[in-house]
Formats: structure tokens, sequence, C-alpha cells
DNA sequence: TCCGACTATGAAAACGTTTTTATATATTTG
DNA sequence: CAAATATATAAAAACGTTTTCATAGTCGGA
């Protein structure tokens, strides 16, 4: 009924080696000065008895964990991925641990920051906050640990923030078709009309006509989500009409799921491309190479992010760093079929 | 420089409500018997003050952390993420977490293993085995907790396993382009020849056509690994100079990168997809729906194995179940279009 | 009215570390 | 050679819970 192996603790190690405890916390720690010849003794007691310093004690005594808490609003798409591959990589090289939490809605995600920070699981905590992340931010201002947002451009208290340009990013796009293809007719596919990020991405796009005095009127569409069949839906209602099939045109989208959806609406309406119509995504993400027309798209340095606000709390708890900072990262296009530039380009 | 926000403990609690410790502790967790008024006080106390119990101590005291290992080999793919999303779900609503852990070669899951059960950081782990499986089972025998071991058919001692019958998926697959479409000539493309899935894989290919008196002969081919550009290699050089343009053929993809791949690669020489030539892929990921020839493919239970991984070790842990157990789950083929039933199927 | 059983609560031990403080012993200094 | 100083180690306190054990107080029955 008990085949609980109960593990060897410091105490064993230190009655089998002859010194106290403290002496073998001083050279499992590296701390204090010990003669060669105890450690030598302390060293063989531990070998000998396989013994691992007790995580849960430690982390009671010290006072941290050693983990950092990650919250993200769904595991979909592969944005998670690769954020995780870049927390886990700088963690990883720090001996911290990433604990993953799921929030979704803004009750959730209040509940869960303040759960998890005044519990102290975490010694601090990476936020992916969803849509109303202003109603999350008023609520947990008070938290004790470091907290990065992500995301979200945040001015308030004393939080970490890391984000992206996404107005220019949707600027380099659009400049793409008008200073590289020479195309006037430029058009943009966003998603969710009330999405911040779509908000900065049409933003960019208008900008980036007007820097080239164009008019973005009628020119800007919004999906209900980043979804393929949106987009394909939005291709065919809204776009198919305005192409008349003497000019050539672009499509920037709000990201690469929609971006594919257009191309296939407009395959199938037997436009071609990206011989009349280029089109731009957004993400970068695995659908884009797996296409047989390659997606030209901008990249978000998703794996950075992680990086980065592993970084940044690990920073924050070593006390090297007080004061919290905001960091801006560029989305880079990268150039492949679906613009028009690459090896479809002359038909 | 000392900011730190010293938190509420239980010691405050009992304080401000004027009874003991224990009579907090009582009432945080439902333990024994307190009186109406008394138990009042108390959650008064807490709700003024904010308390929420250290988990550290807690973790400490329980001999417990409420935490689940979940180790994977790498976070690419959408794999990891489906994983992700089972486990979290069952892990949430019962109250544990999930660290989440990456190691990829033999010496590292052993060392990560060892590591993460010996200090009592997580109370079981779901492990996610690399290729040289063998090895590292060798070696983490003698480990406490409950381990689970994903994907890999391990019939050695104590461990609780989950795998996917490969070799009926495959076997499925086969037989649908046999029975369904009449075809002869079924190919089979699989990834590393020395990867179990894809041994496991071919394994039901050529039972599949054994089953309906074929020859599989000279018929299943073999990636350098799991890629669309392998796959698109393979189809260039192996498969296309089989292809005889009066008969119809069906190819068995190893998973859905190398079936787009293969398509690609036949589109590219002129061959009709799916109309003389269906694809089925494996896997379901999402590449499957985000071309714009749907993809035929079996569908893993992705997220079913995190969420029955997560659950064998709650129980082992209640105390409920003692013996480990062994669950396969079946692939099931998801028909799309690749294959030649959907829309594309006459021209 | 007295005794046993039960109830509500408090006191104290335990969990396995880290860290501070104390104490021998060895080494230097005047 | 005694006093001051270093050095190596041990003893003990602390971390914040849970849990066992002890102790008053209450109740019902003889």
């Amino acid at each position: 009924m008990e085949p609980e192996t109960t593990s060897v603790t410091i105490h064993n190690v230190a009655k089998s080696a002859g010194v106290s405890i403290s002496t073998v916390s001083r050279v499992v720690n590296n701390l204090g000065r010990v003669a060669p010849e105890t450690r030598k003794k302390v060293e063989n007691a531990i070998r000998k008895l396989d013994f691992y310093p007790n995580s849960r004690a430690q982390a009671l005594s010290r006072k941290r964990n050693d983990t950092i808490g990650l919250i993200v609003p769904d595991f979909e798409g592969q944005y998670f991925a690769m954020l995780m591959e870049g927390a886990h990589e700088e963690a990883n090289s720090n001996g911290v641990n990433i604990m993953v939490l799921k929030a979704k809605g803004a009750e959730s995600q209040i509940d869960v920051v303040k759960k998890v920070c005044s519990q102290g699981r975490t010694d601090g905590v990476i936020l992916m906050l969803s849509e109303l992340f202003d109603q999350v931010l008023e609520k947990i201002g008070n938290i004790s640990g470091p907290l990065v947002i992500l995301d979200k451009d945040v001015n308030l208290w004393h939080l970490d923030n890391i984000l992206v340009d996404n107005r220019l990013g949707a600027f380099e796009a659009t400049r793409h078709f008008t200073d590289v293809h020479g195309i006037k007719n430029v058009f943009f596919v966003g998603g969710s009309e009330h999405n911040v990020d779509t908000t900065a991405r049409a933003k960019g796009f208008v900008d980036a006509l007007a820097s080239v005095k164009i008019d973005p009127q009628d020119k800007k569409f919004f999906c209900n989500n980043y979804s393929y069949d949106e987009g394909y839906r939005i291709a065919c209602e809204k776009v198919v009409p305005l192409i008349n099939s003497r000019e050539h045109y672009g499509i920037v989208a709000g990201n690469d799921d929609i971006a594919c959806g257009i191309i296939d609406a407009l395959m199938d309406k037997g436009i071609n491309v990206p011989q009349q119509v280029g089109v731009a995504g957004f993400d970068d993400s695995d659908i884009a190479i797996h296409r047989r027309l390659k997606l030209t798209t901008m990249r978000i340095p998703t794996k950075e992010i992680g990086r980065i606000a592993v970084r940044m709390i690990i920073n924050r708890l070593s006390g090297q760093v007080s004061e919290p900072s905001k960091v801006i990262l560029k989305a880079r296009l990268i150039v492949r079929d679906s613009c028009g530039c690459g090896k479809n380009q002359n038909q």
C-alpha cells in the first residue's frame, strides 16, 4: 500500500559523510569555505546516495521557485509554439522552468495572474492578453513579481512590455507592392476591425498609400476573424468585383490564413495569382511554405519575443534591472512567390 | 532597494481573526469541524487581507506540487500544441499545473526525467521519447512518481503507455484507395526508414495490399525526414517515373508535409491530382485545410492523448489506480479532396 | 452531580532546505 | 606566550504550511 520510496535528504547525506547538514548545503551550493577533504567526503556521499536537493524545500527557503509562468489565451496556430521555443531556450540556459497557463477571457486572466502571483507559484509572469486588455490591466496593477505584457501597447505602471510594430509592418508590405511592383491598386484585408493589431496594420496600409499619394479610400476590408474561410469569403464578396482584367493589383492580408483564403478564392474565380494579383500575408506561419505558391509575408519575430520576455524577468529578479522597459520589434518582409517576385513571376 | 512587498501569511490571518493558524488552515482546506461563527471570522479576515496560501509551503508540507511535467523533444509542428491543449484541459479541471520541459537526445531525456523527478519538482511526468528510446527507458526505470510514455510501444516495467495504432491507420488509408477508388497502384512514401512510426505505417500499407492480393513489391519509398521538401524530392525521383498516363494511382504519405510535397511535385510535372493520382496524408495538421486542394488524411487524436496522459497520472496519484495501463488509440480517416473523393473529383 | 464522550480549538512537530549565529581549532601578531 | 584574528564546522532559526496530538469546554445519561 505504501510503495512510496522515501527519497534521500540532506540529512542522510550529512550522516553518511559524518558532517552537519550546513556543510552539505555549502558543498551543494558552492558557498563559503569548505576544507578540500571535507568536500570530497560530502561529494562522495552525494554520489553514493544519489542525492538531489528537494526543490520544494529549496523553494520555500529561498523564497523562489525558479519558475516563470507563461499565460496565453490559447494554444492555436504556431504562435504559441514559437513563443515557447524562444522562452524555453532562454529559460533553460538560466536554469529556470516554464509553467504554461491558459486564460482567455478578461475574468479568467485576472484570476490566473492574481492567483499564480499571490501564491508564489511563479517568480514572474509573461502575459499574453486577450482583446479586452485594459480591463485586465486595471485589476492586476498591484501584483508582486515581475510581469511582462506581450503584443499590447501598455503605458501604465511598472510593467515590462514587448510588442511588434504592426503599423510599420503593414506599411512595408504595402510599399513593397507600390515600390517594387509599381502597383497602384493595393487592397488591405484585415482581421476583425476591433482588433488592435488589425487597426495598427490598417493604419500602416493607409499611411503607406498616403506616402505615395494614393487615395486609400474604399480599399480596406475586414474579416470577422483571422481564418482561411473568412479570407476566402471577403475575397469573393469584396475584392473580386473590383478586379479589372487589364490592371495589376496587390493585396496585403491580415495574416497568412487570410492570405491563403484570398489566393484560393481568386484562383477559383480564374484570376491569375500572382501574375495579375499579388498577395502578401502576415506572420510567416508554417503554411507560408507548405503551399504550392509560397507566400510572401511579414515575419513576426515570435521566438525572439519569447526569449526577450524571459530575459526581462530574469533581469528583474536578479536585481540588475529595476526600471521597466518597452521593447518594440520589427516585422520583416520575407519575399517569396505570392507577391509576384518569385518563380511564378513570368507566368 | 527592497520593494519586496512581504506577502500575507496564515499567521497574519490567524492574528487578525483572533484564532490559531490551525483553525485558519482548517477553514481554508475545509477539513475537520469549525464552529460557524469562527469560520465566518476567519473568512472575513482572509477576504480583508486578500490571503492566498503560499504554494511553496503547501508543496513542502503536502509533499506534492500539483504539477505535472510534460517533456517533449521539440515544439515544432502542431503536435505539441494539440497535446498541450488536451493536457491542459484535463489538468486545469483538476487543479494541477503543467510544466513544459524540452529534451531531445537520449542523454538529455534521461537527465531531465531523473532530475525533475528526484527533485520532486513535479508529481508525475508525461514523456514523449525521441528516437533512441530503448536507451532512455533502460535508465529511468527506477524513478519515483508516475510516468506516462507517449507514442512508443513500451512493454517494460510499471509504466503507463499511450499510443496510436499507426499500422492500422496506414492500413485503412491504403484500403481507402483500393476499396473506395478501386485503385490497384498504391504507393507508400514514408518518413525515415528507421523511424518506428514509419515502420508501423509501412507495415500497415503492406498488410493492406496483401489483404487484397496485390504485390507490395517496389511500392514503398522513404524520405530522409518528414518534410515537404523530401516529399517533393522523392515524388520527383521515385514516383513520377512510375506513372503511366493511362493508369490511376494512389499514394499514402507518411505525414501531411510529405503529402503536400508530393502533390506539388506531381502538379509541377503536369500530372493531374487528384484525378489521376490521389494522395492521402497522415496527422491532419493545419496545412491539410489551408491548401487549395484539401488534404485527405489520417487524423491522430493528439488532443485526446494529452488528456488521457494527464488523467492517468492523476489517477495514479490519487491511489485509485495502481496498475499501469496501455491505451491504444485509433487514427481516423478524414476524407477531403486530395484522394479524389472531393469537389475536384470529376475534373 | 459526576463521568465519559464528543466538540472546537490551540500548541507543537514535521516537511527539507538555506542562512545566520555560535564555537571550537588553527594561525598570526605584538 | 598571550591575545587577536582566521578558518572550518556545527547548531539553530527561519521559510509557511499541514497535521497530529493535547486540552479545555459542553453535553447527555446514570
